[in-house]
DNA sequence: CTTGACCTTAGACTTAACTCCAAGGTTTAC
DNA sequence: GTAAACCTTGGAGTTAAGTCTAAGGTCAAG
């Protein structure tokens, strides 16, 4: 699979592929002629990556993640690695359903009546 | 409430503040002698900000959001501004949810016997 | 054998979100 | 009253994560 494919199957453009290869999130095999060649999982770890990101990880700390896997790391580094991955995404799973509750005690507040309740958003009302 | 307290209640920088107030997601009033004046509950504001942001929401979002409840929109325009708000972090936290059993099975693969299963992370050996 | 759609690199540019600096005014502590 | 610790503004610099450009190589179709 050649990087133009990639890009439209995982949804990321070509330009932005090199960069992460540069960065060593991913790798690719070559064919003679210096064109880059994927395997078909690539697609996978690519949509990884992006979900990674958009749910506030950086390229950076994904990197790590999936540098330590392939890379270096002793078995107990790796495991350690992904307990406190597993923990981050446990925490920021409770920061997100805290931010669910206040938006939707918001909404509650803001439909049915149009009240103006205390610990409202609003940075004009905020309480004093 | 001057900046610096501010600052060092919500473990924002002042400058920081300063920046959130040019791109309109908080606001102060000011005192004769032009220094900022918060609310206490401007703590609670800023704190979210954070939050939100860790949460992969970019400031134009959040500031969408809070200008939103503070300024110009209509009764139904906040009440679809909050519901979208919801549906994205419902979505988002079902991500969080791929993402944390992609993370586990990895852990459980990797935990007891260092078994390389297929579908793994690793960018050196993803499945072709 | 040339046209168009691919691919390569290196490097410059952009945007968001800070972060720092300079030059100066104010307030508090001694 | 002066030194330290605040505050102000404007503007420059930084980092992450792309995005774009230039100059050129490869390959299949007509």
């Amino acid at each position: 699979m050649r990087i133009g494919r990639l890009a439209e199957a995982s949804g990321v453009s070509r330009d932005t592929l090199r960069y992460y290869e540069k960065q060593g999130l991913i790798r690719a095999d070559r064919w003679p002629n210096g064109y880059r060649d994927y395997p078909e999982g690539m697609v996978e770890l690519v949509r990884l990556i992006r979900q990674g990101q958009s749910l506030g990880f950086s390229l950076k700390e994904i990197g790590a993640l999936v540098q330590g896997l392939g890379g270096g790391l002793s078995q107990v580094e790796v495991e350690q690695l992904l307990r406190g991955k597993l923990a981050e995404i446990d925490a920021r799973m409770k920061e997100l359903s805290n931010l669910r509750a206040v938006v939707a005690r918001r909404l509650a507040e803001a439909c049915p009546l149009g009240l103006d309740a205390p610990g409202s958003l609003d940075p004009k009302r905020v309480a004093s």
